[in-house]
DNA sequence: GGTGCGATTATTGGATCCAATAACACCAAC
DNA sequence: GTTGGTGTTATTGGATCCAATAATCGCACC
């Protein structure tokens, strides 16, 4: 570990990178030890990391001999995402409800504007890519902040810890940028019914395109691509 | 610590005792080292209960000054309760989509029975609490089994921690139990229309009366009886 | 040759020790 | 009198050490 940050820090985002790129695949030990030494620390941070990625269903316990990744097949992620679509669902149609303050809309419809202004010149470029990926997740976290639920955003964040689960997952395809505009477009203008919805206080319409949002990243089947099933 | 178990287990369980009792209040700071002492174990098992705790979402650290209950009021618990209903509807909703095996549908009218059971002689007598305690959670478990999708389970782990926000926390009034059956008969009932939706492959309407069923426990303001807001 | 029991070994969980850090208090200077 | 800085102290995080436990390997007996 090259990184000067703590060391509890750094045994977890090694383990979620070790993890998340295949290098440990489920079945393969994790044990304190050896990890301890692989990442040149001592056994208590990566006792720490381990029980916190237990906790984030990352990793699951082998009795007495440590610990394995969990196993994540297509149809755990297609779980996990209507997990997440039910819920930013809920987090909609509790904005929809409540009226909002119009400092509120404001900053939901100027999350939209950035969403506009990357898609107006008609095409992508690849900064655009980096572009979306920061507005659809604006989008997301301000709806969420916004529904004055917080057990919402406490039960995703251990779905968005699973790969291509979070709404930040997007498997772009950057080498085909013409057919991520069109595909981020239509993501995009879901966002923007949403909206319309919301303002127009129509709760369970809001909460209906919210879910269709997810199940779309669902049927969307490029999103597996990247996924040794 | 009289108990004989693990120490770790035994500083979870008898930290959650002293939350959920109000021995340690919001706002009061929760120190390894007072916390080790006053449990007589070494501060290691502290450390490991007070992560996992903070995990759950049972206390948030302050800084560098050890931890504190967090603060939990109706409107929490409100939110908690619907995210509940939320997730178990999306579980009902699957259960009904998909149809059931012979085997599985039996062991829902299995436990169904058991609720029956519960009420058929017309009154409680106060060892029925437990039985219908039992039953309760016999059928929202099984539900969440056959739902086939472990996510759901898995994100509600968190909120079933709060307290009064899991469907094990029904606020039984053990002296009115006359007030408790019709109560509790209401919710029976509930079960059965949920499995009628699941036997007739409605899945709208079985998602629809699981939520609901989450409404009423939010709605019956009995629950909060308990509760200092 | 197979199975069961025992011993050894590896590995996790707990305790104690040490270091780094952040809060608090006190003192001095403006 | 107030404010800023410095020193002390308390508290968490990390490392090392020790004990308990479970798994594996080998040997003996059936």
């Amino acid at each position: 570990m090259t990184r000067s940050a703590k060391p509890g820090q750094q045994v977890l985002v090694a383990l979620r990178r070790l993890i998340a790129d295949g290098t440990i695949k489920p079945g393969m030990r994790i044990g304190e030890i050896a990890t301890a030494e692989r990442l040149g620390v001592s056994r208590m941070p990566v006792r720490t990391a381990l029980r916190a990625l237990e906790h984030e269903g990352l990793v699951v316990k082998l009795g007495a001999r440590g610990y394995t990744p969990r196993a994540v097949n297509a149809e755990t992620i297609r779980g996990a995402i209507e997990v997440r679509g039910v819920l930013e669902g809920l987090a909609a149609r509790h904005v929809a409800a409540r009226h909002l303050q119009d400092e509120e809309r404001v900053r939901l419809a100027q999350v939209l504007a950035c969403g506009n202004a990357i898609f107006e010149k008609g095409h992508f470029v690849s900064e655009d890519l980096d572009r979306f990926y920061r507005y659809n997740l604006d989008f997301h976290e301000l709806l969420l902040a916004l529904s004055s639920n917080p057990s919402i955003s406490l039960a995703l964040e251990r779905n968005n810890h699973l790969p291509f689960a979070s709404a930040a997952a997007l498997a772009l395809d950057w080498d085909d940028l013409d057919a991520e505009y069109v595909h981020l477009r239509h993501a995009h203008e879901e966002h923007m019914a949403v909206f319309d919805a919301i303002c127009a206080g129509n709760a369970v319409l809001a909460e209906r395109l919210m879910r269709d949002h997810a199940r779309a990243a669902i049927s969307n089947g490029r999103i597996f691509k990247g996924l040794r099933v």
